[in-house]
RNA sequence: GGAGGGGUCGCUUAGUGGCCUAGAGCGGUGGUCUUGAAAACCACUGUGGCAGCAAUGUCACCGUGAGUUCGAAUCUCACCCCCUCCGCCA
């Protein structure tokens, strides 16, 4: 969510992130209850203060007046706030400089690490391997789960949890607190994150006010809901493993078979809490994407770094990285992490501050980046590592994890 | 799931319809005094909206939301959370 007095003061330049986005917000509309919030307010506010007085005399008479003409005005009000706020929450954030304006063809590739595997047989894709090698059962996770579902069994349960571990141990040791958040969530944590009102229907609702998270970005973010940090508690740094759910209601009939798209999975996420100044964002932006890009280089996948266009990103975020790993049975990269600056736009829905050294208190800036996802990344481990028998050679970094150095044919 | 008790300013708490513009103590900040410190004393000490260049004014906020009333921290209803006991349970 954006300051109203900020989109008042900058109504270009939040108008050309609407644009560039093709998002729907009638901003003009919100300009226009927001005067109409403002001169109720002030006459609300009048007649408060003449009840007020009129209370303290005891003056019955005259409070009897003012109740009638207040109360029709502030239910008014009511109404006009409720239509802001739903408004307000629809703004998306500002985009930042280098964002490119466009669809997806306007995606740039900034950079490229490693070279597409090259075999001298012919690689199969992860669902030959998974059920050549006993580890995934896509046939029988249907039949359970139904659409998009899958086990996990053996070496790819072991394989699964290894490169989770690893990468929550290789954030850990870099100072980041690490957190098991819960999953169900209540509906101010989607919200607030930014996942709501865009991703309710990719999101499983499960109570009243209850949601399955996509992402433990959701609850991380919720975590420090309603407080005020003193300045020298921030930077605060989470590194957070979670289960994952997406309905992918908006994606029927992409990537429908095997470990791509799949309504649950795991995740470790980071996110970062920090000063309101966009450079300080900025370098903890490039920190993220340092320590996504090791993990991968200590995995020795092959990746390439996206600069997400103003179409392609998401909806409160102002600058998006994401990072495509190379997977040889789609002859293609394919997306595995995706690195966020969201400036204040969660923080001030979740109404997360800091006080600053002068004492004035900010909205803090969050940012939040993928660390590894699984069963997603098995795919690149699977198809990248495969031997011409079937076979698949396990990255020395994970053998401590997984106990073994290669998934062999029964 | 059942039965009770409770949520007030950073902390402890007072407050059961108008004297609450929420009082007190603690803590914090500044000052007086002092060679310095402590003590004592004095002052200040929440967040947000709206108007204003500003000083300032005004409104809202006593867990949240609705309601009753001329007037609500106080009464009513719903919800959330915490504590105690009982039941169930990994």
């Amino acid at each position: 969510m954006l300051d109203i007095n900020f989109i008042r003061e900058n109504t270009d330049k939040v108008k050309k992130s609407i644009e560039a986005r093709k998002a729907d917000v009638d901003l003009n509309m919100l300009l226009k209850l927001d005067d109409e919030r403002r001169s109720l307010i002030s006459k609300v506010d009048e007649l408060r203060a003449k009840r007020n007085v009129a209370a303290k005399g005891k003056d019955i008479d005259t409070g009897k007046k003012v109740k009638e003409e207040l109360d029709g005005l502030e239910k008014e009000l009511k109404g006009v706030e409720d239509e802001w706020q739903k408004l307000m929450y629809q703004v998306p954030n500002i985009l930042m400089d280098e964002v490119p304006i466009g669809d997806a063809s306007k995606n740039k590739v900034i950079r490229k690490e490693g070279e597409p595997t090259k075999f001298n047989f012919q690689p199969k894709d992860h669902i030959e391997l998974g059920k050549k090698l006993d580890i995934i059962d896509f046939d029988r996770g249907v039949k359970v789960a139904g659409f998009r579902g899958y086990f996990l069994k053996n070496e790819g349960v072991k394989l699964h949890w290894a490169v989770l571990n690893f990468a929550l141990g290789n954030l850990a040791q870099k100072g980041y607190q690490v957190v098991v958040p819960p999953v169900i969530n209540k509906g101010f944590a989607l919200l607030g994150g930014g996942q709501f009102p865009w991703g309710e229907e990719d999101t499983y609702k499960v109570g009243d006010d209850e949601y399955l998270v996509g992402t433990a970005e959701i609850p991380l973010m919720a975590l420090h809901a309603d407080e005020t940090f003193n300045i020298d508690e921030l930077p605060k740094k989470y590194v957070a493993l979670s289960p994952c759910f997406r309905t992918e209601i908006g994606s029927y009939g992409k990537d429908t078979k095997g470990l791509y798209r799949v309504h649950e999975f795991y995740k470790v996420e980071q996110v970062v809490l920090c000063e309101a100044d966009e450079q300080e964002s900025i370098g903890f932006f490039e920190e993220l994407q340092e320590n996504s890009e090791e993990i991968l280089d200590m995995l020795g996948l092959p990746y390439q770094v996206v600069l997400m266009s103003s179409q392609e990103m998401g909806k409160k975020q102002a600058l998006q990285y994401d990072i495509e790993t190379w997977m040889a049975g789609r002859e293609s990269y394919g997306e595995t992490h995706s690195n966020s600056i969201c400036l204040d736009f969660q923080t001030r829905r979740l109404k997360i501050k800091y006080r600053d050294k002068d004492g004035t208190v900010k909205f803090c800036h969050a940012l939040n980046n993928t660390a590894i996802a699984s069963p997603r990344i098995l795919i690149a481990l699977l198809e990248n590592f495969q031997q011409e028998d079937g076979s698949v050679k396990i990255p020395e970094v994970l053998h401590k994890y997984t106990g073994f150095s290669e998934i062999r044919l029964k």
